[in-house]
DNA sequence: CGTTATCTTGAGCAGTGTCAAACTCAGTGG
DNA sequence: CCACTGAGTTTGACACTGCTCAAGATAACG
């Protein structure tokens, strides 16, 4: 059982409500329909399977439970970009349009788990019946393009070492609003290659970045794990601030 | 009268109506729902002028008739990103959240005029009495999701030549869906400065790869205008492909 | 018709990419 | 238990894309 707690890919369950009612105080039902989606068997995706596929449809709404997965695109010669990370308590193919077709194609980095969560795809268009967790949900979606915005500044405008800043302030704040970062350590299952897609950087250059930030004590990475050390550093350098979009508390 | 259609800020103001009904057949309350949108007194805006400011709150939807945007973001040293550039036809606020604040802030790059469009955001929620306007704005939104991932693909992984060509397709496809781009001609009103700052290049480079698209007999560019001569090299170069977001024709 | 913004050009340089090789380390199978 | 393997990381040398600075040429605009 301990070797169970400590297996890498091991995560809690709970990464979504958490999300969700970090962004809205939800109700009992509600409760129970996100404790209900995340106790549903799940489907596993091996590393490097595909969740979806660019131009495909997607079949049903998924909610990420375990390992994380990156949305890509990709260019006739094998260039690669990631768009975004997805972290457990994601959510996937969540498009309020019919016979929505994928707009990119999601791959399993790490061992992956989601199940089908085809409910919150209905309350995007009508959550009459579950009100704060459509508005959550909403939210969420918001918070999402925030994100995607933060991408375009980074790849645009900042340098090397700033994008990398400001990437990892963005992915600590995220798995801290989902209670998967204890004591101030995230996991951080990412290949150098893979991060390197992120940010739009070769992987020799990444890893020149990496040994920088390492040698000014600001984080320390490897064996899977990011230990953020000085944040207030990575913030200032990246100029990173944490989505605001709306103006109710919850 | 001659001197009005031939100025450079004249728009037909069916841009709005052209896009959605392209996404999706509307039947004649919804059409005219549209007209009575786009018959509205516009509000103007400036050269410079702020139609939005990121954290700030979004007063109601509009939508913009005449004129070009650009959704920006900002560090702190000046350097400025632009996000996405907002068409004639666009809508700007539409968010299904309650008390919205703006992601990012949108600036007025030429004289711009838009419209209340409060309705669209209500639609967005409960289509029930205009279904197929309500899809098309879906749809749209949608659509508006993939240039922002086009966006990223472009910035991270793609060449200045690459780039530019990229956005040059987008934007011609954009405008004619709107019905903008009469003759393959489209109107080009931003300034090299301001296409460096969608592409993420230098002033000086982006005027560099006009010259050799021009030298190549691709693009003539100038004086507020942009025809695409070889549109084939182009979208080849730029591995440009339309946006796809549902499996239904409309 | 001056004035200012925008565009153009050149020269030199910085940041990042490429290539190639060595090193680390977790698995794997003998 | 140990050698082997292969993916991932690290390092160095060098090339190149795109940036900066600065000045001059055009075009837009009042």
């Amino acid at each position: 059982l301990m070797s169970i707690l400590a297996r890498s890919d091991f995560q809690p369950r709970q990464a979504l409500s958490a999300r969700l009612a970090s962004l809205k105080v939800l109700d009992s039902a509600e409760t129970s329909l996100l404790r209900s989606i995340e106790e549903r068997p799940v489907h596993s995706y091996r590393v490097n399977s595909r969740l979806l596929t660019e131009g495909a449809p997607i079949g049903f709404t998924q909610a990420l439970m375990s390992g994380w997965a990156c949305r890509v695109r990709h260019l006739a010669d094998g260039r690669r970009q990631v768009i975004a990370i997805v972290l457990p308590g994601d959510v996937l193919g969540l498009c309020p349009h019919e016979r929505p077709l994928s707009t990119a194609t999601v791959t399993a980095t790490t061992l992956t788990t989601a199940t089908d969560a085809r409910e919150l795809s209905a309350l995007l268009n009508d959550a009459s019946d579950f009100p704060n967790l459509g508005a959550a949900l909403r939210l969420s979606v918001a918070e999402d393009e925030h994100y995607l915005l933060s991408q375009i500044m980074r790849l645009g405008r900042q340098s090397a070492y700033e994008r990398i800043a400001h990437l990892f302030c963005e992915l600590k704040y995220r798995m801290v609003s989902r209670d998967l970062a204890p004591a101030g350590v995230l996991p951080m299952p990412l290949t150098q290659e893979t991060l390197a897609d992120v940010v739009g950087l070769s992987v020799v250059h990444v890893n020149r970045i990496l040994q920088q930030m390492r040698a000014e004590g600001v984080i320390e990475v490897g064996r899977g794990r990011l230990r953020i050390q000085d944040e207030q550093a990575l913030i200032a350098s990246a100029e990173f601030s944490p989505p605001k979009v709306t103006a109710y508390k919850s």
